[in-house]
DNA sequence: AAAGATATAGACCATATGGTGTATAAACAA
DNA sequence: TTGTTTATACACCATATGGTCTATATCTTT
């Protein structure tokens, strides 16, 4: 009796269109190496099958009414399966493409590609590595940089103007990152072990200095000036 | 006399390596297509070919002492004069490449990489398109996805805890909104065309409903349960 | 018709907050 | 040594804020 040395790999397939699965399935079984445990034509059969039959990847189409396909990713993944999911679509649409590969498909094909590039990419996948081909990724960085350039611009503006943050002291700041945690006057005099009335002079100071008339004013400018992002900051 | 009808590219190259520099600027001129205008063994220096040659490209090296290759590439966009930069660098860093081309890098290479490859990066950044090779772009989405699943897990967290925001009425929520804008009690009476003591009174269930007993804990709150996003939130 | 939710508004009181001025000790810079 | 900055602290006072209760007019829902 032969050992099976190396066990096919389980696919499972969601699209709409019957034909195009029906087309898939034969592809994949011709292939020889792949196991096609499951095909459906809408998520919420999919699900259920996944739950079923623990696939190790899910070929999921992307245009689909209803419960569409980024929907089904985050559905697949909260399965917590560890299923894998490759996008597929007929379509080379940016912004659909960033969203899917944000929230965390391994690749995405276009469905007009040649089927030696799908298999190629289901490999790929199932081996672990992320599949996005060299078209496509090119698409989805434009929308990357677009996305990230407001961003940056924004920042880089909130930089350059002065940032009134830089003049507190030392103390003041441990005052203010009091504050911004809604913390009475009283409740910071006790945490840094100083009198109450410190905490107002500090508080005073405070204000003149972020030309501000109130907690809640200074709580904002300090919030909306990257007071606390400072401490956390990523370094992307 | 013969018209030249296709320009030559005009290309820099920025590398603290100087044996690279020339070896590069070596395959280049063979190529024949290429232009190279100037190299640069730092940003400083190149930054200032750039000013005088205005090159289509520059190949800058990521890893180099002092100003690195980040910096070069914000300080090159600085310019403003359209200079598209390819990222070269000696090992496939996913933070690297992430972060060079989030800044608006167009493409990034590996020196190991052979140069046919090189040569079609360049062309294909000429082109205006974005170019990033499969090993690298796969690194690249593995970081991404990282960084993201963090984010949408505290995001998802938020979303699935109650959020006591939506117990507010509409006109609590005006209220409510005008307060995360630090303004004072008698302002938001005249801006909603109410008494103070109706504002008040419109304050005391705010702080009921959201549990917290001053105005600075309700804008915390607000701003941490995405309040303010709410109305602004990007479709990302 | 009755009950509930909402927006309005007042009284009363306690406490928190903010404004201004003054003062002292320690650390530091010119 | 003198002047500056910083952290500390108090007095005095005005106003803003918060807590609780009551009350009315609409509007919706049952």
């Amino acid at each position: 009796m032969r050992r099976e040395f190396k066990k096919k790999s389980k696919i499972l397939l969601i699209d709409d269109n019957y034909e195009h699965l029906a087309g898939i399935r034969e592809l994949l079984n011709l292939e020889g190496t792949f196991d096609v445990v499951g095909i459906a034509t809408n998520v919420t059969v999919g699900l259920n099958l996944i739950k079923k039959y623990q696939p190790d990847i899910v070929l999921l189409d992307m245009n689909m009414p209803e419960r569409d396909g980024l929907q089904g990713i985050i559905e697949i993944s909260k399965l917590d399966l560890g299923t894998k999911v490759l996008a597929l679509s007929g379509y080379d649409d940016a912004d659909l493409i960033f969203r899917a590969m944000k929230i965390g498909a391994k690749g995405y094909v276009l469905k007009t590609m040649a089927s030696a590039q799908l298999i190629y990419a289901i490999e790929e996948v199932l081996n672990g590595k992320i599949y996005l081909p060299l078209a496509l990724s090119s698409r989805f960085f434009e929308y990357f940089q677009q996305t990230f350039r407001e961003e940056s611009a924004a920042k880089e503006n909130a930089e350059e103007e002065e940032n009134l943050l830089n003049y507190l002291t030392q103390r003041e700041e441990e005052v203010l990152e009091l504050l911004t945690q809604g913390i009475t006057y009283k409740g910071v005099a006790n945490k840094l072990f100083i009198s109450e009335t410190t905490v107002k002079t500090h508080v005073n100071n405070i204000f003149q200095k972020l030309q501000v008339n109130d907690r809640t004013q200074a709580v904002l400018y300090a919030i909306n000036n990257g007071f606390l992002t400072k401490k956390v900051k990523m370094a992307v």
